[in-house]
DNA sequence: CTATATCTGTTAAAAATTAACAATTGCAAT
DNA sequence: ATTGCAATTGTTAATTTTTAACAGATATAG
């Protein structure tokens, strides 16, 4: 259910995103900037063609690299098993590993926080001399209401 | 790195799936087969499109198909965070989390189990009134061998 | 054996992503 | 300020990935 408190989320999340770019030397653009409403706008995961459609004039490439950017920075998510997006503004510890509930339905996205669960997939990879990328957590499924329409 | 008992995998994984086919009544029809060689013949995930090009004749649909297939008996995985697919021949439980370690470079895929580890997401969907169909746990990295390369 | 459901083969379309490159912009160092 | 460099954009089009549609073939149950 989109949660009460969103147009507060959106207000903090901004500040967030500023903050972040302005401290880390990122150009938040106006394409980022655009890409990032649309996304902090839905708690739902979007795929980068109703990203678009929601932008003017939004061409493929200009919303790919704007994705591409917002994920590499955090301020977004890959949702790789629904192939979606979701805006992110929270903030990560280096090596923080996202955990997600996504309703194949209507996409809602649940970020949850379960870091210490996640230590024995980390002792794994050590011992397998293993370099950690990208770590995904996704639980796909149907929520409340979905379950009921 | 490959691993050295790599026929005698290949040897158990047909033995597992002919059983598995056999006594859930599914159809290992030729295609599926031809696609289920090509994926235990490697450690390695590989795309549709490479499963194609190692199939004489493999045209797009056939290729899709089948992988929908042995995905859904859970003979293959799929890799959501690189889109491809790997070969499974293990027992899994009902509601078993598949959980892997990909290399992004050769796409080298290593399968763990941490069952006990998810527990706490399971639990977190259960308080969201979610429920769970699918389940994706990857981390994407870079493997001994590819570090040196 | 025949009905029915499932699977295949084929063509082609649709959807998703990326390449290429010229034009523009922001930023840093003269 | 102005030049130079690196990063970003705008645009067109190609490439890659996935799916639709439908006729023909095959298996399985009654």
């Amino acid at each position: 259910m989109p949660c009460d408190h969103h147009h507060h989320c959106a207000k903090e999340a901004w500040q967030f995103a500023e903050d972040l770019c302005t401290q880390k030397g990122y150009r938040f653009t106006d394409s980022r900037r655009q890409v990032f409403d649309v996304l902090i706008s839905s708690h739902k995961a979007l795929t980068a063609k109703e990203v678009m459609k929601k932008i003017n004039n939004g061409q493929p490439p200009i919303t790919y690299r704007a994705l591409e950017f917002l994920t590499q920075v955090g301020l977004a998510h890959h949702i790789a098993s629904i192939n979606a997006y979701v805006g992110c503004a929270h903030h990560h510890q280096e090596g923080h590993v996202a955990e997600f509930l996504i309703c194949t339905n209507c996409h809602e996205v649940e970020e949850v926080d379960l870091s210490s669960q996640l230590s024995a997939l980390m002792v794994h990879a050590k011992a397998s001399n293993f370099k950690p990328q990208e770590t995904y957590v996704e639980m796909t499924g149907l929520c409340g209401t979905c379950q009921n329409s």
